[in-house]
DNA sequence: TATTATACTGTATATATATTCAGTATTTAT
DNA sequence: ATAAATACTGAATATATATACAGTATAATA
């Protein structure tokens, strides 16, 4: 990445504003407008400029065809909504209704691994693992998880987070993070039981 | 927000994936390769109709002018690259040194209050607030804080996150949210105390 | 039953837009 | 000292693009 101009600089920041305030690219008539230039050839070479350092690339006889080239950080991850869904009582699981209560914009690489949904967490019985109540746990939904994984697990329709700890090919151990609770036991056979997914990361908004 | 038919949204998504492929929005006749429409009008009649529901803005007479109207949260957000700064032994705090480790980028309404920085959290003192180890605390840098609040404090130049507990008009107390640590009382006549700023979040990626 | 919305094809066209060419002038390398 | 990059004006043009008009057909209202 060559050194940038002040007015190329100028030009960058005009096609990054213009794409925050309408959402698509300038023409190269509003660059100039925007910058005083009274040639659009003025735009056109500093565009060529800006496309030879390597700041943007312009796709050939394109209207609008200009796009800001993410320095490998910034404007190159895309934001998706992420649904949050509740979570009700958490110590013990008495309800399952994946209502989702609002949504939250979050970059797609923003974990360690990609994720699906926000669990809003009700009660403490995480909370020696830092997970208190109203946060957002992010769940990626999988059934590779090991153990020790902080896993979404469902029973009886009953939806809890807790370690997982496999005891036995039919025994099921889910440990609470809080010496207030007790660890649950279940068994495979006479229990309806589902990995819904595993946590990969927390939100906390105060 | 009227009702979308699957057509339509099929449009919609179209328009969101050109957009994050090329960085502008499609044509008409894009959105016909794309879709397998054999007439720029077909791609034309279901602009006006998602125009007319709300889901995108077509400015007039500009090629490519589609924008789609984040239904309150998803495209009006930028993302920014928020430092993240190491703090040593939130315990008992040692160093100050302020050394950025890396970036993360999130988006700027991402918590309830704008805010700086990440800081980067290392000891227990505050587990009992859920705050781990390597947890990322969002810190707005402020000196409008309250008793209760969680805030990022140097004393004699050691920083140290903790809760605020102000005493008297000449002593703060710090306190930890941890039973193995005890409160930091600070003499304002005799130690040299400031408040960098409070935590508006945290993040946490396993 | 008439009307409106949806879902298309196909053609045509005014104009929005990229892009080239011809100049001028200043600054920065080689 | 010459070349190359920067920084513009001004005009011209091929074409990319929005957009209107003319049809056809089906499903959903009122």
């Amino acid at each position: 990445m060559k050194e940038i101009t002040s007015q190329q600089q100028r030009v960058l920041d005009c096609i990054q504003i213009y794409l925050n305030k309408t959402g698509f690219p300038p023409t190269r008539a509003d660059i100039c407008r925007e910058l005083g230039f009274k040639s659009p050839n003025s735009a056109e070479t500093h565009l060529r400029a800006l496309e030879k350092k390597g700041f943007i690339s312009i796709e050939s006889g394109a209207s609008r065809g200009i796009s800001i080239l993410g320095n490998g950080d910034l404007s190159s991850n895309i934001d998706n909504n992420y649904p949050v869904i509740g979570l009700v009582a958490a110590g013990s699981p008495t309800l399952a209704e994946e209502n989702i209560e609002n949504k939250v914009s979050c970059p797609d690489d923003f974990f360690s691994s990609s994720f699906d949904y926000f669990l809003k967490v009700k009660g403490l019985s995480m909370k020696d693992a830092g997970i208190m109540e109203d946060d957002l746990v992010a769940v990626k939904k999988t059934h590779d998880v090991k153990n020790g994984d902080i896993v979404i697990a469902r029973i009886n329709d009953e939806v809890t987070i807790k370690f997982l700890n496999r005891k036995s090919p039919k025994i099921v151990e889910l440990e609470p993070a809080n010496d207030d609770y007790q660890n649950i036991i279940v068994d495979l056979e006479h229990e309806d039981f589902t990995i819904e997914g595993k946590s990969v990361g927390l939100l906390r908004r105060n």
